[in-house]
DNA sequence: GGGTTTCATGAAAGCCTTTACATATAATTC
DNA sequence: GAATTATATGTAAAGGCTTTCATGAAACCC
C-alpha cells in the first residue's frame, strides 16, 4: 500500500497541496477550521512528509556524515555521543561508518556521503605517511570538502588546510612524559599506534622532543609502535620485558594499548607501577575502573565531539571559522604510575 | 556554485539526460564514443548523481536506521560492526542514534527515520515494564514496523509480534548460574540492569528459575538491579559487601557491571574469585583483558549484528522470515569465578 | 463607499533523477 | 530491396514536496 502523500491529504481536505504544506511547516497563516481539518487527516493517516522530496528542493538533508576509524575503541563512541548531543537541537542526524583504517572503504564511503548530499562531514583520525593514501584519499577529501563542509577531528593531513578540531596531542604527550620524568624515571619507552597515522607520529615526535628537552637519552629499541588495540599493547610490552635492558616506564598511545601493556606486566608476575609505570591516553571510561586505575591524558572526548559539530554548524551557516580549534589535554594521575624502584 | 546535474552533463555532451542516466546505471547499451564522451565529462566535473532524486523515484534509500540504547557500552559497537559488515555488500549505510534509554528520543528518532524513508530499522534493547512506554513507544514502533521492515535485537516488547533476533538470554543466564552452582556456590546474588528493560527482566526471571530448579534459596535482598554502567555494578556490590550476610558469588547482567563489582571487591581488600566469584554477560573485548579476566557469557555480538541485517534484508525482499531468530550464548570461563572458600 | 491593506488560498514551476514509450538509424533476413 | 529486428537515442512524465506569484475575500482607512 502506497504511503500517503501531501496530495492525498489535500484532496481529502478539499484544499490545495500548498495549504497542506503551510500547515505542515507553519510557514503562513491558515484559517483555523482548515488547519484543523488538515491536521486531523494527517493524524488519521499518520502522514509523514517525505524528507527526500523536501531535501531535493531545499538542498539540505539534516544529515551529518561521520567516519570513524574504529567504533570498537571506546574513545570514538564517546566523541560520537558528544557530537550527537550538540547536534540534537537542530535535529541533525548521523550517517555513521567505521572505516577500520581501510582507506578504500573511507574513499567509497566519502562518495556515498556526497551522493546523499549530507550537510556536513566529520572525519576522525587521519592517515599521514602512506604514500598511496596521500595521493588519493587526501585529494579526494579535499575535493569533497570544497563542496561539503568538512571537519577533521584529531589528525591533520599533510599539505592540506582542511578545517580541524583537535586535542593538542603533542602537549598531552609532553604532559605525560614529564609526569614520568618527574617521578624519577630516566628510561622511558613508547608503545602502540600505527605509524602511518597522524596521531602516532605526533605523539612520537612529541615524545622524542620531550625526552631530548629534558636531557634524556632516546633509545630507539624502546620505541614500539604497532596498532591501537589491547593486543598490540600486550604484544609490545611482552617484547619489551624480554629485552635485557628495559625501561622503567612507558608511554602508550592510548588507553587500550596501556591496558594491554599492564596485562602483560601482570602476567609476567611484575607489578604496576612498582616494576613498570604505564601511562595511557584518552581517558576512556574504563580507565578509572581498571585495576590498577590508569594514569592517562584526557582528551575530553565528549567535548571534542561537541566542538566538531559546533564548528561544522558554523561552516554550514557559511560563517568564518578558525582553521584549527584546539582542546587542551589534561593529565590525570591515578595508580598506574609511580616512582621507579630505587 | 551549484552542483552539476545530469542536465549539465547531457548538454555538454550533446545528448539527452536519458543517455547519461544510462551510462550512469549501465542500464541499456550506449555507443562507445558517446559513452566515452559522457564518462569524460563525469570525470571532469566530478559529477555525482543526487541520491535523493533517485531515491524519490525508486522508493529506496539504501539506508538502515539503527537505534541503540548506549553506544558507550562496548557491546553495542560490536553489534554495530557486525551489522555493518553484513550490510557492506549491498552498499547499505547506517543512520545511527543513541537513545540513552530516553523513550521520547526514541520516539522522535523513529519519526525521523520514517520521514527519511529508511529501508529498514534495527532497534536494540527494548523496554518492557514502563507503562507510559507500553502505551506509546510500542504502539508507535508497531505502527512504523507495518510500513518499514523492522527488527528488534535482544529485547522483545510485550504484546507485539515484531520480528526479533536475540540471544537466548535466559539460557545464557542459566548457564552462568549453573556454572556458579557447579563450583559449589549456594549463596548467589544478582546485580545490575534497569528493571524496566526487557533484558533485565528476562535475566532476573531465568536467575530465579535456575536457583529454584537447583533447589537453592532465593534471597530477595541479594537481587540488586540498578543500571548497566560500571558505576552501578560498583555501587551495588558495595551495598552487598556491607550486608552482614552476603553471597559468595554474583551474576551481573553485563560485563560493565561485573567490572564495577570486581572493582568494589578489590577496593574492599577482598579477592576475586576467592572471596567473591563474579560472572558477567556479553563478553566485550575487554573481558579477557581485565584483571582478573572475566568469566562471562558470550552473546556473539558481532554475529548478532550480522544476523539482524540478514533478517532485515530478507524482509526488505518481502520474503518470509521467522518471527524469532535465536543465537546461542556461550559460557566462557576465565578467572573471575572459582570455588567458594570452604 | 471607493481605495488600500491584510489574510487565506490556489496554480504552477522547480528540485534531479529514472524509465516507459517513441523514434530514428543500422543490421539482418528472405 | 522490402520487411523485420536490433540498436541507439530522445521525449516527457513521474516522484513528493516547497515556494513564488496571482487572485479573491475580508478588513481597514478617510
Amino acid at each position: 500500500m502506497r504511503q500517503v502523500t501531501i496530495y492525498d491529504i489535500a484532496k481529502e481536505a478539499k484544499v490545495s497541496v500548498a495549504t497542506v504544506s503551510r500547515v505542515l511547516n507553519d510557514t503562513a497563516p491558515v484559517k483555523g477550521a482548515t488547519r484543523a481539518r488538515i491536521e486531523e487527516l494527517i493524524q488519521k493517516y499518520n502522514f509523514q512528509p517525505n524528507a527526500m522530496a523536501r531535501s531535493l528542493l531545499k538542498k539540505e538533508t539534516g544529515i551529518i556524515g561521520v567516519i570513524v576509524p574504529d567504533l570498537t575503541n571506546p574513545f570514538f563512541p564517546e566523541v560520537f555521543a558528544g557530537a550527537e548531543q550538540e547536534a540534537q537541537q537542530e535535529g541533525h542526524t548521523f550517517l555513521l561508518s567505521n572505516s577500520i583504517g581501510d582507506y578504500t572503504k573511507e574513499s567509497e564511503y566519502l562518495s556515498i556521503l556526497r551522493e546523499k548530499r549530507v550537510d556536513g562531514i566529520i572525519f576522525m583520525g587521519g592517515r599521514i605517511n602512506l604514500k598511496q593514501c596521500e595521493d588519493h584519499l587526501v585529494q579526494e577529501l579535499v575535493q569533497h570538502a570544497s563542496v561539503i563542509p568538512t571537519v577533521l577531528v584529531n589528525g591533520g593531513l599533510r599539505n592540506t588546510d582542511l578545517i580541524r578540531v583537535a586535542t593538542d596531542e603533542a602537549a598531552g604527550t609532553a604532559l605525560a612524559v614529564r609526569h614520568l620524568i618527574g617521578l624519577g624515571h630516566k628510561q622511558i619507552g613508547f608503545i602502540g599506534g600505527e605509524s602511518h597515522m597522524t596521531t602516532t607520529s605526533i605523539k612520537l615526535r612529541a615524545f622524542r622532543k620531550t625526552l631530548k628537552d629534558e636531557g634524556l637519552e632516546i633509545r630507539e629499541e624502546w620505541l614500539l609502535p604497532d596498532s591501537f588495540s589491547i593486543e598490540s599493547g600486550k604484544r609490545q610490552m611482552l617484547k619489551m620485558l624480554d629485552m635485557k635492558e628495559r625501561p622503567t616506564a612507558v608511554f602508550c598511545v592510548n588507553d587500550y594499548t596501556a591496558i594491554g601493556a599492564i596485562k602483560a606486566v601482570a602476567e609476567a608476575g611484575l607489578a604496576v607501577p612498582d616494576d613498570m609505570s604505564i601511562v595511557g591516553f584518552d581517558d576512556i571510561p574504563l580507565a578509572h575502573h581498571f585495576i590498577p586505575e590508569l594514569t592517562t591524558v584526557s582528551q575530553q572526548a565528549h567535548e571534542l565531539g561537541r566542538m566538531a559539530v559546533k564548528v561544522l554548524k558554523t561552516m554550514m551557516n557559511k560563517e568564518k571559522v578558525k582553521k584549527l580549534t584546539t582542546l587542551d589535554p589534561q593529565l590525570i594521575v591515578r595508580q598506574s604510575t609511580g616512582a621507579p624502584r630505587p
